[in-house]
DNA sequence: GTACGTTCACTTGGCAACAAGATACATTGT
DNA sequence: ACAATGTATCTTGTTGCCAAGTGAACGTAC
């Protein structure tokens, strides 16, 4: 066990140092085994954890290869700034696409900061942010059909939540206290999100509200890759 | 792959929601190996990367079996009060240790912040914040002998560094922008706070200001148990 | 009856041999 | 000469067997 945890320390460093930049192609299992006089196995099963934290993929018959290094994006977790803008003040290649808009069965913490009973519809507007193609943060937006009657057949539409609401009257918005949890991604969340079980996801929940009434517009969850961003805060 | 994903998703989602509360003992291998009709390679698998969650322990010749489940600490990352007045509140059986003292290698990044040449001396102070006994996070205060000529003498003895500033002169403080990083641990930081190579850490670096003269009192670097926090910002 | 030792059934841990995919190179047929 | 095919030797993936630790059941000596 701590000969696996010293090999995969070893090998993420020698990663991150870039020392198989050249070919990207790592030892053979067996070389590796008998540099550091472990047995071939120690050394699969490090390979593996490298497999599942992203960081090398293995071939059967080829050999094993470092992962492409990701890019690191500095994120403005605070402000009211919407997070379209944000990236684009960064001049990332940023694209957005709604995937799911869908009525949510009742969930007691959902509805309650919503203000809704528990017989209204609330839906849920998933929308998956991209940057270079690849998906980096799920944007998930419960809205209650009380406040948008509309939302139903607008969901899948909406390019921008602040732009749908400014529409409708809601002028200035804030956020109430959010709450941030490191978690690791359900089988749903990595296929949105195409990454490995090992990826911890930053997931942040917060409201949207409207700065005049002080009305909860909707309940936000957003969850980041935590590979590829720093956050601000 | 996919099948020890599979595995180790069921019994992570089994595990917290306590169906091996009542013994704590999981199936054994060869008896999960027949109920999901995989080779026990697979389960081996999956156990083994439970253990490296943290989620579980395996002992020769007796079993696998559940770690207790960890307590979940709220915790507020905004505002200017310090860790322990944080945790005071929350009447959490709290404690902190200084565990070093010690002066640091040139750091472009650290000196910059503090505002000091590359010929002046920086000793970093790291503060073990226990609960329950248990290490839940660790604070390394960056701070300039430039500006504290005493803190190699002092820093092994300092139980509040805002009590320490205080009582020499500085009395309010501010920390400009934070930024958060999700990290795994290093094998140092494994053994300080007890846990496993993939229980994810949540990195929080700022620097405490002096309100009054605008001074940076020191750079401060805190990693955090994500699996015993929630955050609040 | 009791204390002690043995066996046995079950657990996790480890390993060596084999399977299977990839590739370079030699061999062979035309 | 050239293309197709076999072959040797790399690579990673899989499997099955045995080692080692544990504890309960059993047997036996006293």
């Amino acid at each position: 066990m701590t000969e696996k945890v010293v090999l995969v320390d070893h090998l993420i460093s020698e990663i991150k140092k870039g020392a198989f930049q050249s070919n990207k192609k790592l030892p053979s299992e067996h070389v590796l085994a008998d540099q550091f006089k472990v047995p071939r196995m120690v050394v699969r099963k490090a390979y593996e954890q490298l497999q599942d934290l992203g960081y090398i993929y293995s071939k059967q018959g080829k050999g094993s290869y470092v992962q492409d290094s990701k890019i690191q994006i500095p994120l403005i977790l605070s402000g009211d700034v919407s997070f379209t803008e944000k990236m684009k003040e960064l001049h990332f290649p940023f694209q957005t696409i709604t995937i799911f808009c869908e009525e949510v069965p009742f969930d007691q913490k959902i509805f309650q900061s919503l203000n809704v009973g528990n017989d209204e519809k609330v839906f849920k507007i998933g929308r998956l942010r991209l940057i270079d193609e690849l998906p980096i943060a799920l944007h998930t937006s419960f809205v209650a059909q009380t406040i948008f009657p509309e939302i139903e057949k607008d969901g899948p539409n909406i390019s921008s939540m602040f732009l749908y609401y400014k529409q409708r009257g809601f002028l200035e918005f804030g956020s109430n206290s959010s709450t941030l949890n490191v978690i690791f991604p359900t089988p749903n969340e990595r296929e949105i999100l195409q990454c490995s079980n090992l990826v911890p996801l930053l997931q942040v929940e917060s409201e949207c509200v409207d700065k005049n009434s002080g009305q909860v517009l909707e309940h936000t969850v957003i969850i980041y890759r935590s590979d590829y961003f720093t956050y601000v805060i």
